[in-house]
DNA sequence: CCCGTTAATATTGTCGACAATTATTGTCGA
DNA sequence: TCGACAATAATTGTCGACAATATTAACGGG
């Protein structure tokens, strides 16, 4: 289930119930970051920001050490805050470390997931398969399906640690990327048919093979994106 | 220079110098927790701990933001802090999480770590084997030793999303267990042997190698630790 | 005697103001 | 004209008080 709720379209997806005001306003900036419209590397005024979401400095500050631990900001006392930059190193480096994470979380999948969960994932996938050969629209539902997939399968490895650092940590800044560098989903069809392959050896509870696959599925986005913007920077 | 100073010999290696109040209270409190003065699972009382410290509630806030970023406290809304709990479970899932990335950082170690770092880190083992044949308070000089190589190795992967994880966000964790489960360095000269073969791969630029020569390295000593506590548990 | 409801208490969230530090601008001299 | 220094302005860090929420205690009914 995508978060973004009925309320509007695209307007930020307020979906875990956020509780306080410090909640909500972290959630609406860190949505104006992820879609760029406050534009990497650019500096935060406090006070201006306060001003324009109607709340105290205070609170602000409260929201902005949210976002610090989503790595979406930096902050250095005394001097202030700025938005991370969205640099190539940047990006290839988060695809290493996802590569290690969700490799060891799916490895842990295959040990840890119900055979519920393996069936509803399957059955998330075959939504994916039929949706993606109907619809034209392929890739803002592959880029959910893919998002989803892998939710999922972080979630599947039961380690609260891991499920932390992807889920919660790294998850705004890689969705930050996509939009920055306009990811729309390249690979779709080859991916969907390596997340068949991936879920296939979590339900023969193969961690071995299972990590090895989810590893090679990320390297291989990894690689592409790092030859598709090598390209771009010689035109 | 510590800042907790002349108080224990083991004193932190928080050798970042705190520029501002929160920065140094972050500190204190952090070691505290690390040390088990305030012991695990037990709830912070912002008033009690502000008034201790001599500072306002705001900033001792600011210096809870810092704790939870390092995974060591817990917030809810409307309902405030505690410190993390100490589960065997929780430790295991952390050497899990440190074998995935610490083996990526290997990997990675040994493409971008200069000549100069690798024999900088040689020479460190070196003074580690001697000083651990010379003396008998091997334990502590081995965890020492340890963090410190296993630091320069994560340092030399030259990737700051894995630095940053590794070295800011799980690194007093990974302390606090140690403190609270007693850990003495069961395996000294073991993984003292295995440090050597980690740092030949890399001196090697052998990346593949040096990957699952440190993630054996780390599941050695998860496995250790699982039987030890095992074991403990069944007295 | 136990349980649900309600009042009292304590804790957390939010606010505006002041102090300390940094960035900017204007001025002077070479 | 350029660079260094000083005064100004702006921004961040810190503080204490008030409002909103959760926890605890008292109370009454069953």
């Amino acid at each position: 289930m995508t978060q973004a709720g009925a309320k509007s379209p695209i307007s930020n997806p307020t979906s875990t119930q956020a509780v306080t005001t410090a909640d909500r306003v972290f959630e609406q900036i860190q949505y104006a970051i992820v879609e760029g419209h406050i534009p990497p590397g650019s500096k935060i005024s406090e006070p201006e920001l306060a001003r324009q979401y109607q709340i105290s400095r205070s609170t602000l500050r409260e929201a902005l050490n949210r976002l610090e631990k989503c790595h979406l900001i930096h902050r250095k006392a005394n001097v202030g805050s700025r938005v991370v930059e969205c640099t190539v190193q940047g990006l290839l480096e988060i695809y290493l470390v996802r590569e290690a994470l969700e490799g060891m979380a799916c490895r842990l999948a295959a040990i840890s997931m119900t055979d519920q969960e393996i069936a509803d994932l399957q059955a998330v996938l075959d939504t994916h398969g039929n949706s993606q050969s109907v619809q034209q629209g392929v890739a803002y539902y592959q880029e959910e399906g893919d998002l989803d997939f892998h939710y999922r399968v972080i979630k599947g490895s039961h380690n609260q640690q891991l499920i932390n650092i992807l889920c919660s940590e790294l998850y705004h800044l890689v969705r930050m990327y996509r939009c920055q560098f306009g990811m729309n989903s390249p690979r779709a069809s080859r991916a969907f048919h390596e997340h068949q392959a991936i879920l296939s050896a979590i339900a023969d509870r193969d961690g071995e093979l299972a990590e090895m696959l989810m590893r090679r599925h990320i390297a291989a986005s990894r690689k592409n994106i790092e030859n598709k913007l090598q390209q771009e920077g010689r035109d």
